[in-house]
DNA sequence: GGCTTGTGAGAAAGCGGTTTCAGGTCGATG
DNA sequence: CATCGACCTGAAACCGCTTTCTCACAAGCC
């Protein structure tokens, strides 16, 4: 049944045109599509007959003969999260200019239904980009072992067939402790990010490492929202620490309200540092130190990648970019020094 | 030429599996869709079939079959604006409950590509969902004019063929009136938005209209950024103004980060309100007096509005969603009456 | 001038599904 | 026991476009 009921929008085709123009389906396709050389009195008619008639080709039947949908497709867990926004334009620029669409999903941070997501993408776009912190390692390997192309953002898992580009949350955690470790601080807390994030992993990573900077680090489970760093915030009195790091702006943000409301100043009793830079500063006037996240350049990149991985085949290694440390009201030197330095 | 170069990914084919179960391919559409009954045991080697080598329909294909893609399009213009992945959240969740797919487009603000990439989204989706505040009335009326589901968001155009919802942006600038009006204010200035914006045009509808209520409104040509705000924020002062309205928040914050620089009080020497509620408030703690836009019931209620459209023909008036007012820190009555009401 | 090249346009064969159409099997019925 | 429907299933047509294949025609060559 071609489901007569709605009539279909455009139904002008190619044939159409064709018969318009006086010539057949073939030459309209020549004259679109600039293939070969066609005698330029038709070239002329069809382009009048294609504005005439309104003529705009079928995505489907052109992604059909071509083997190819002409879009990419990205995968995020949060639109809603300030950092996904700033990547998603990048990427639709890059598919933009390279004439693709894009096709955007949210998996609303379940990683249950990603792999169902992920392949949908696959079978209706030519390549995919694949933002999940949290997706098992069994399904990745799963959906990297297709044959589809496949980028992965923020977040390198070794052993995969598919590229992978992040921002280096470890160097971008790492900056930050050589800052407090600098300011004098010794007894450092984490708010950590969901239990399974790859992301957290590496910033976790990055603290272990610092023991070697003289900090010493409490972790306290949190998660990824200011909500979260709000309701986090009041376990942090009982650690000693002199400064407080977390999984990203948000929480920190949170933790920092309720400071307040706790009658903790920062920086002066506390020192707190935010991650990623979303802070959107030189709007809210937040004041907050954290490392920026080159999210930007991320997109931008990450779409490149694809957009080779479609034409020839993968080769190269992981690809890290540089996070870089903003100082700015909310870190300072610890109120007491426990003790100097042996 | 098929470009042989790239092994195509997804090769296995609806026959492919007829093959391997024993069936016809038209047996396996019709497993696959439930159109017919089809005797069970067949319909178990089916599955496993599918199962075993990976199968999944080619979308393009189907699409083409069907005459239905599968999916919806977005059009906006700035992803980075925190106004809109709430929206796109909610479109999103709905499209993917009625088996939807999401592509989004970004015209970064430039109304004149943006014909071209709604005609874009038009050939490759079910429908698409616009919002463009700038986009000129006769490429409205031609694109309406298309037999293609279209809904209007956030821009309410009389005459034109498409439904349209919108939040009540008059009536929210009437409540932020009211408000100040009620504090006392009758100098107010306001910090106007893009030109040829519908949004800004109904703010600016409503300022007049409040005259009724005693305010005097001076407008001042701005923009929808912070920074426009922070630097047209100086031009306040000038207005002899006790109240500062705004395109939104994000211009708002600007403007209150700028007058806290040049030493002007807020609230006391001046009350400034946002537009939008897009400010975080409960990560930055900005205290900034607007009103909110009913953002995920406008991604909500629209994607609803398109999907009926796709089914039967529309019939309805244009919707407006109420505003809602938030008064926090950012406002207080005027330090001096200019005079009492006459 | 006859024959080989070269050129450009139409016919036709897919691309991978869905849906119509026709036929074959089987149970029920007169 | 022969006939008629129901009901499935496979073959074939079709969705709209691209691309190969084929062929007619014109120009270039000896």
């Amino acid at each position: 049944m071609r489901n007569p009921r709605q009539g279909r929008p455009n139904r002008v085709t190619i044939s159409d045109v064709g018969a318009a123009a006086g010539v057949s389906a073939s030459t309209v396709s020549r004259v679109l599509n600039g293939t070969t050389k066609v005698d330029p009195s038709l070239a002329a008619r069809v382009h009048d007959a294609v504005r005439q008639l309104g003529y705009r080709p079928n995505a489907a039947a052109q992604g059909l003969a071509r083997g190819e949908w002409g879009t990419i497709g990205v995968l995020v867990p949060d639109l809603a999260n300030p950092y996904f926004p700033e990547v998603l334009k990048a990427v639709s620029a890059v598919a933009r200019s390279h004439g693709r669409r894009v096709m955007v999903m949210e998996s609303d941070e379940d990683p249950s239904i990603e792999h169902d997501l992920v392949e949908d993408l696959m079978r209706s776009c030519d390549g995919v980009l694949l933002c999940s912190p949290r997706m098992g390692r069994a399904d990745l390997v799963v959906l990297t072992a297709r044959d589809h192309p496949l980028v992965l953002l923020d977040r390198i898992v070794p052993g995969l067939a598919a590229p992978a580009i992040s921002a280096d949350f470890f160097g971008g955690m790492m900056l930050i402790c050589g800052h407090l470790a600098q300011l004098g601080h010794r007894q450092v807390a984490y708010l950590s990010g969901p239990e399974v994030s790859w992301a957290n992993a590496e910033r976790i990573r990055a603290l272990e490492a610092a023991k070697a900077f003289g900090l010493s680090v409490t972790i306290l489970p949190c998660g990824s929202t200011s909500s979260c760093g709000y309701a986090a915030a009041a376990e942090v009195a009982g650690t000693g620490a002199t400064a407080l790091t977390t999984y990203n702006d948000l929480v920190a943000l949170g933790a920092v309200t309720r400071m307040r409301e706790l009658g903790v100043r920062v920086p002066e009793e506390l020192s707190v540092v935010g991650f990623d830079d979303i802070a959107l500063d030189h709007v809210a006037h937040t004041g907050l130190t954290t490392v920026s996240t080159p999210r930007g350049q991320l997109g931008r990149q990450a779409a490149e990648m694809l957009e080779t991985l479609m034409t020839e085949r993968h080769d190269g290694e992981p690809v890290y970019l540089p996070m870089e440390l903003h100082v700015r009201d909310s870190t300072a030197p610890p109120r007491v020094t426990r003790e100097p330095a042996e």
